[in-house]
RNA sequence: GCUCCCUUCGUCUAGAGGCCCAGGACAUAGCCCUCUCAAGGCUGUAACACGGGUUCGAAUCCCGUAGGGAGCGCCA
């Protein structure tokens, strides 16, 4: 039997990492299986849904390369379907119309709750219901009173719950659009899904869902409950920690396989390997394996991640996303030859692609602002003299590259008996404006004799008597 | 309140009865390397929630307790 998972975000929120995180493990589960990986939008709560939500939905899907094999499925397309199944199983007495109202009910769960029982629709019309003036009905789904429902899940195991602890709940509101757990159960049936795997902030309901599916003659598909992600601080995610949209994630310069990775181990973990190749992840990933425990978000151990992913990738591959990066800095180059230098030179000093193209700013613009404390601190005490004794050698050099350029340095560093450090320090200030920057002949090498050589003028001329 | 779920270093985790006075990673402290900053290397601090069992032997199995979470909606 072919595998099919799928993903079923509501568009109320904004896409964040808890919702990634069940959306890589069922593209993870299908991609190791050779299975079929779904997506489903579950609009049918029309007053919070909004485009702008399900935008990042598809937006965010496409950026980390999670493409559904189908979809994007719309629930609101699906009414005409829902209200069959409905009519159907209203023929077939596993439905019933019920005129209670509201506020009986409401008064009802204050009564049971003030007896503190657990507060649960009482069957009031279960029986037969009398249809009263002005009173549209809802429609419940007649669960079964006794024995029980077991859940083989396949991270939690088995999960067992009494019928008797079930009420019947609604699956049409009076207005007749179906409610949440009843489109669950028909997409999944239609839809041919064999693995339900989601939050488990939805195993209490998973019961329901089996019970009306096995009322509908379908098999219920196997289920995964996976552990939600909690904020940093251990509190379970908000706004006001992490739930941030995926698409901050690209703004911010981290790499989606930097951040696929990250999620992967949150709850999930092959012996001791931190770094996963999307393949490797593919190669190795069971959901059989995720653990039944909440985890974290760690935002540190992200950005490790990241530059470890930024320092394993092909140069070339990385391109892209600084150029994206220095577009955001209303900065550009088509020159590869470049890029690629600057990203063989900056990955291992930044965490992030934005961090890269900030620290890359020096790279792209015409003169750079000296920092008066760098300048301060390296063009005394015979640092200028060393500046200009440096520009004596570098305009007499023959090619202009990474080594020309440090056989030069290291030469004059040698003459005057002093470390490189004397040598580079007043350079670099000068050239890049600040006292970091890569190894100075890669930074010069990349630079450009043109460039160097005006910077230092300027520098000179800007350090100027003293 | 009721039902269900969860519990190894600050954080993510390894661990499926002896290999564990608990291993790796992030973070953190120190050292090394070094032209700056990094990256890298080495070393350190740091955990089996608690209490009972079962067993020759338990982080691992069982039962409680405590703590946390979820559900109990004409929300998803």
């Amino acid at each position: 039997m072919t595998v099919v998972t799928r993903f079923a975000p509501s568009p109320t929120g904004m896409l964040h990492v808890g919702g990634v995180r069940t959306a890589l493990f069922s593209w993870l589960y299908a991609r190791r299986t050779g299975g079929k990986f779904i997506l489903r939008v579950e609009d049918t709560d029309r007053e919070r849904s909004t485009e702008e939500a399900v935008r990042v939905i598809l937006e965010g899907m496409t950026w980390l390369g999670l493409a559904a094999d189908e979809g994007p499925y719309y629930q609101t397309q699906r009414f005409d379907r829902y209200r069959a199944v409905i009519a159907q199983m209203l023929a077939a007495g596993q439905a019933y119309h019920c005129y209670c109202t509201k506020e009986e009910l409401e008064a009802v769960r204050a009564e049971q709750m003030a007896r503190k029982e657990k507060p649960r629709y009482p069957g009031t019309c279960r029986a037969g219901g009398t249809p009263r003036a002005g009173v549209e009905p809802v429609v419940r789904f007649r669960n079964p009173q006794d024995g029980a429902v077991v859940v083989e899940d396949l991270v939690h195991g088995t999960v067992t719950f009494q019928n008797a602890e079930l009420d019947d709940l609604i699956i049409a509101r009076s207005d007749g659009t179906p409610t949440y757990n009843f489109c669950v159960v028909v997409d999944d049936m239609d839809m041919g899904v064999t693995h339900v795997i989601r939050g488990d902030d939805h195993l209490n309901n998973t019961p329901r869902q089996m019970n009306m599916l096995l009322a509908l003659g379908a098999t219920p598909p196997t289920y995964a409950h996976v552990p939600m992600i909690l904020g940093p601080d251990g509190a379970k995610l908000s706004k006001r920690h992490g739930a941030v949209s995926v698409l901050q994630y690209e703004e911010e310069g981290y790499l989606p396989d930097a951040l696929l990775n990250y999620l992967v181990r949150l709850g999930w973990a092959r012996g001791d390997q931190e770094v996963f190749t999307r393949e490797e992840m593919i190669a190795a990933f069971d959901i059989r394996d995720v653990n039944k425990a909440a985890s974290a978000f760690n935002p540190e151990k992200l950005l490790w991640l990241n530059q470890q992913h930024m320092m394993h990738a092909e140069p070339a591959a990385l391109v892209p996303h600084l150029r994206a990066q220095l577009r955001r800095l209303g900065l550009d180059s088509d020159n590869q030859v470049l890029l690629e230098g600057i990203i063989l030179a900056q990955r291992e000093r930044a965490k992030t692609m934005k961090e890269m193209a900030l620290n890359s700013r020096f790279f792209f613009v015409e003169t750079v602002e000296i920092d008066p404390k760098a300048a301060a601190k390296h063009f005394a005490g015979g640092g200028k003299e060393t500046l200009i004794r440096v520009r004596e050698r570098l305009a007499a050099l023959g090619d202009w590259n990474a080594a020309s350029v440090h056989g030069a340095l290291n030469a004059l560093a040698a003459e005057l008996g002093a470390g490189l450090g004397k040598v580079a320090q007043p350079v670099r200030v000068a050239v890049t404006g600040t006292a970091v920057s890569p190894p100075i002949d890669l930074t010069l090498g990349l630079l450009g004799r043109e460039r160097t050589l005006a910077r230092i003028d300027a520098a000179l001329r800007s350090a100027g008597g003293g």
